[in-house]
DNA sequence: ATATTTAACTAACAAACGTTAGTTTTGTAT
DNA sequence: ATACAAAACTAACGTTTGTTAGTTAAATAT
């Protein structure tokens, strides 16, 4: 992937190395050195470690809220939402698998405002979501279990498909989803 | 929980800061304090911080190598075989959640032998979780949909069980394994 | 060509890191 | 009471950490 600007070689190529081996264990010297410079000369372009974890972070679920406002305000059923956000997480998978990892295992070291602005995304995410189930299991779409089982069981698929999707990378996007929609709706028996 | 040893009480408070910070994040000095000593004084119990994280992800891994071992070797059903490792899981989950977070999120610090013992461990489970799966859609039991789909979301979900678990964590156990079956298995619609 | 900005560099900082050495306190057995 | 072992302590070590200051090279504008 082309980077245009050298900050944004420098968050991309930190993401990749926070998605091996962690925020923590990656230091400065370590980014650089994958780009070829000293880790001096990173502050040229960005605040601090923590702008870079920021970025990564806060624009992907800024991601997730938008899509998921999307999902709200169109006009279909319960089901179909679901399904419109099964594939919302596929394609973000797809498209930001590094940045990805970060939000998942790395947004307990933001800091300050952040953490605050981070935190606030994610329960309401999970709070959209949850109401959407239970409006499901309302209207008889959705067998009437537990919400907060339905709720994980969905969820915690779809936060790690990235570590799955590189892996084993060759599945084309729209079989992916047409599978996944199947597995995690219908089940597999 | 009462803590026999010493030593079990430094790897028990170390995998709870663990499980909130992560491996790289945790100092000698924080284990220390939380104890209620100098981090010099961890050393007259273990050999190392790595040590720690040894025990913990190791000992949590053998667990569950010898239970898939013992569902492979009873006489059931593919299908009630993936139900016994579902329990399986849970039951895992329910014990030793702290460890499990270690288990998922630092298991990329480990060294040396430690870091291969651990990968190969974890992939013998996975293959022969994937051999059930195959087995149960020869035999009809199993939807025909590609076996790396129904692996993934089944694992995915079970491995991040622990996340939940605590959060909400009033369910009965039995009442959750029925649930967990149940959506796993049979789906939401 | 000259001046100005951009982005690299070297050197160094203070703090935190895992760990070791040597010493003192605490608990137990005789 | 004395001797011994276990487990705490203080002090310090050599590294590594994120970051700043000051300087030089490269690119751009006039």
């Amino acid at each position: 992937m082309k980077t245009a600007t050298r900050k944004e070689e420098i968050v991309d190529v930190a993401s990749q190395l926070f998605k091996d081996r962690g925020y923590s264990a990656v230091s400065m010297r370590d980014i650089a050195q994958e780009i070829g410079m000293k880790a001096a000369s990173l502050y040229n372009h960005i605040e601090s470690k923590q702008e870079i974890l920021s970025l990564l972070i806060l624009e992907l679920a800024r991601n997730f809220t938008s899509g998921m406002a999307e999902v709200l305000q169109t006009e279909i059923s319960p089901l179909q939402k679901i399904e419109k956000l099964i594939e919302l997480h596929i394609d973000i998978t797809v498209n930001y698998s590094e940045a990805l990892a970060a939000l998942n295992n790395d947004w307990m070291h933001l800091e300050g405002n952040d953490l605050e602005e981070f935190t606030q995304m994610r329960e309401e995410y999970e709070e959209n979501f949850r109401n959407i189930i239970k409006e499901g299991i309302s209207l008889g779409q959705l067998q009437p279990r537990h919400p907060e089982v339905i709720l994980f069981s969905i969820l915690s698929t779809l936060r790690t498909l990235y570590l799955w999707y590189q892996k084993r990378g060759k599945l084309d996007v729209n079989v992916l989803k047409k599978d996944m929609v199947a597995v995690l709706l219908r089940g597999i028996v």
